[in-house]
DNA sequence: CAAATTTATGAAAACGGTTGCATTTATTTA
DNA sequence: TAAATAAATGCAACCGTTTTCATAAATTTG
């Protein structure tokens, strides 16, 4: 079998307490003793057992990721690897592994997020996603276990709850702004599934800019799409179809791209006759036709950001919550024109 | 603290043991004592600690995703996710949880893989990238460690090394056969990091179609581009400014993105004066403009195959390696036409 | 120089499970 | 009905660490 600690004091003619001493850096051992130690841990190649280590000391080096149910389908979303690679790119500062979620259903997904709590295997987690009435929270805040939550909280002390996020209301009150400035009074909205907070801000913030530039708010221009293959396509079809049909719109990237398209087989020119505006600018979002205009959430910057506040909470669990703000930026390319 | 196996046998008034065995179903317990255990452990909410399990049994229920040491720039290519989704998918049905490497260099990668093996940190690896020279292979192979390789093994022996791959060199002939039924000619080809086992095999295959379609191979038309931004571009500007420019070009499809940008910038027009086919057909590959003809590799499936290569291999570690190839197919769209 | 400290190390008890073997009890066999 | 067998359960060792506490050796103190 594999080499043990027991071999490697053996061969130093050590007791093990004196070989985890010297793997832990104490200072109450000889120089001349540590020397020996780590020889025979070099000449044995020994390495630790991860398990027995977790089991002794009750910690873990490992994060647990928890995707939406649909994790089969959202990692078609950019906005997953994305925001990984920015907790990844955190986590790995501080050498501590990744544990993903494959639940596919919201059942099994909190089954699992139940079992890495209370089975100990991870010391903290990360929700990369915020539902109305999700059942997460609460469980891990009656647990009192370690977690970020990347969006808003919908619970009813937000303030006790370590998030991070961007100011949705902001950005969707940002693009509306933007096109009535050049114009446009019809703007339509095309919205993903409605149980996601963040569908709800974006959606307040369109609302709120509308109000304050007194134009009325045509609920016929507010379209939800499913999630499933050409919901973007049947949600934009929808929203032009109907009398007087928005001269701009409003969506996430990845539905932009469906309407672009879709858009090409209709003969509709874009931006002359219909200005686009996207949410979260992902990188292929440039490569578009026309390139984009699109607002740059910092998706990357929200996952450092997320480990970097877990680490912090981890390290001195007894303080108060805390929250971050990414910034975003409209990044204007070429999708929008004024209104003629 | 947590509620621990002994905590369920003094509830149920039984021994540690005969927990152990009601939660591995053991067929030695009567069903009076079960139904007592089983409310036990309900009533108390008991979940056996992961570590201790993986301690005793020597197992640990996860499989570590090993993938390029360009991670961090690796998670923008489609490809990981996809493949990823897949290995998820296969791994959710038996209860494995994944575990993501997170190193940033060669070194870091191999030393994680070495934690992962020797910690026994994970039950198997999979490993998401081939390349030539590389150290990993013959580690794992040398410690007799479970893994499955994602593409084809460089090395001596590859009938037994375990792996997951597409017929490359076909995929390559394929496109280049492709264009040359359309009367091209003068065809480039864009690769990626020359290291990469892929990149080689996809070559061969372009060589084989020119030299049975006795068209000379011009080494003008074979360009490498870097793994950074812009890469893509550089290199299309690249092969363009050779004397005689090819009329049609192969490329994995995020370089194709970047081209068919360029390309606008500089007035060519696709397909008319230039012909572009794609290797791997992601998601967005069909909404580019035009959408791209491209080789469909199957990338969720490369995923599912990988997983269950590999669980068959934790079955039954004896048999000898197996290996599969996943079908491909060309999608045509409308970036390619017949050269006038 | 003996007593009091300090320093370095070892023995053993956790951590929370699994499992081989022994033991008790219930059932079958002659 | 006693002996043999099978079924159900418990005891204790083990998985590979960490860590508390005790102890021996080295050093300082009065």
């Amino acid at each position: 079998m594999a080499v043990t600690i027991k071999d490697v004091a053996i061969a130093a003619n050590v007791a093990t307490s004196t070989v985890s001493r010297v793997l832990a850096n104490s200072s109450k051992i000889s120089p001349e003793t540590a020397r020996r130690v780590r020889k025979a841990i070099d000449d044995l190649n020994y390495h630790p057992n991860h398990h027995a280590r977790s089991l002794a000391n009750n910690s873990t080096k490992t994060i647990g990721l928890i995707m939406p149910s649909s994790a089969h389908v959202s990692f078609q979303n950019p906005f997953f690897p994305e925001v990984i690679r920015g907790i990844s790119t955190e986590a790995h500062k501080k050498n501590y592994g990744l544990y993903l979620s494959t639940g596919q259903t919201d059942e099994e997904v909190y089954e699992e997020v139940k079992q890495m709590v209370v089975e100990k295997r991870v010391d903290g987690i990360i929700l990369l996603f915020s539902l109305q009435n999700d059942q997460l929270i609460p469980f891990l805040m009656e647990e009192d276990f370690p977690f970020v939550l990347l969006g808003r909280p919908a619970v009813d002390h937000p303030e006790q709850v370590w998030y991070v996020n961007n100011d949705n209301v902001r950005t969707g009150r940002l693009v509306t702004e933007y096109l009535t400035l050049l114009k446009h009074e019809r703007i339509g909205l095309i919205l993903n599934r409605s149980d996601a907070i963040v569908t709800h801000d974006r959606m307040q913030g369109y609302r709120e800019a509308l109000e304050r530039s007194n134009l009325p708010i045509n609920d016929d221009y507010i379209v939800h799409y499913a999630d499933h293959e050409n919901g973007g396509k049947d949600a934009f079809i929808e929203i032009m179809s109907v009398p007087d049909p928005p001269t701009a719109l409003i969506a996430e990237d990845l539905v932009v791209f469906d309407v672009l398209r879709t858009v090409q087989d209709l003969g509709i020119r874009v931006p002359e006759e219909l200005s686009i505006v996207g949410f979260n600018n992902y990188m292929i979002s440039e490569l578009a036709s026309p390139p984009m205009t699109s607002i740059d959430i910092n998706i990357f910057e929200l996952g450092v950001q997320s480990m970097a506040l877990l680490f912090d909470r981890l390290e001195n669990p007894n303080q108060d919550a805390k929250q971050r703000i990414v910034p975003h930026e409209l990044i204007r390319r070429s999708s929008c024109s004024r209104l003629k």
